[in-house]
DNA sequence: TATAAAATTTATAATCATTATAATATTATT
DNA sequence: AATAATATTATAATGATTATAAATTTTATA
């Protein structure tokens, strides 16, 4: 327990932040929950343990985070931010129908643009839409698989 | 003139869309301001010429566009939703320092994905971001370029 | 052509995620 | 312990988008 908590503080020190209670509690639950959550879903978690959290120290951390480079922001709906502490290049599929994102493995880096020759590239951003496999048949695996959002 | 206007109105017609005055407008706007502008952008342009336009119909329109593949939603940014009247695959670039955003080809079904096999993949994006040739080199061209937003 | 129905546009209000602000609490430093 | 710096919190403000209902325009029908 106290070895988690050691272990996550040190991540933040490492990165020249302060390993507030909160912050920590903020990074070990993007930790855990690798499924893209938005600011409500970090919030909503960590409010029942933490009753005095405000949405303002979550949206401050992620913030810090993104930063730091402890966590990338995923936009694709405009109306929907999400957070996913995977950091390393990958590309993102969202199931219009349930919701979902999945992650997916790509080689980004062989996207060789000749026209961006002379440009600085921060950041190389992929994510596809369309309707996963398991809306695509439903009940086929309900039995047997776990549903993950 | 009226040229102009009926071949308009013939593509919203071939797309079973009512080809009324302000849609008329709104498809030629995107169709000349081809630089991703936002719903503010094309509102604040249509409303010199065309007095009672609302912001409503410009965004139900774009909606309407959007179902009829007229157009295509770019979200970089998760505050502000551009459209992009070319709705073949292509990349967008992000100007982190300026905010352009630039077109790019690239091939972006090359990008095949195992994991997705099973999937049903309706659309593919691609986006990167950085720093634009224009912001790396200040001065250096400005006397002899034009500068485009 | 007159009238009714349907579709579109408009003005306005509501929503909701995010940001800003200022007060309070915590932590570090002297 | 006192002071300064930092972090957290509660709350208000912002601003883009959506919802609603009235008004207008277009289309269909008698």
């Amino acid at each position: 327990m106290n070895q988690k908590i050691d272990s996550l503080a040190k991540i933040l020190i490492e990165k020249n932040i302060k390993p507030s209670y909160q912050r920590i509690r903020i990074l070990q639950y993007i930790n855990e929950n690798i499924n893209h959550p938005t600011v409500d879903n970090i919030f909503n978690s960590l409010v029942k343990e933490i009753p005095t959290l405000s949405k303002a120290t979550v949206y401050n951390t992620l913030e810090l985070f993104e930063d730091a480079n402890l966590v990338k922001v995923i936009t694709i709906e405009d109306n929907e931010t999400r957070y996913d502490s995977r950091v390393h290049n990958h590309g993102h599929f969202k199931c219009e129908s349930c919701g979902s994102i999945y992650d997916f493995e790509v080689d980004i880096d062989s996207l060789v643009v000749n026209s961006l020759k002379y440009f600085k590239i921060n950041d190389k951003n992929v994510y596809f839409k369309g309707i996963c496999s398991r809306c695509l048949t439903p009940n086929k695996f309900l039995a047997k698989t776990k549903i993950r959002k």
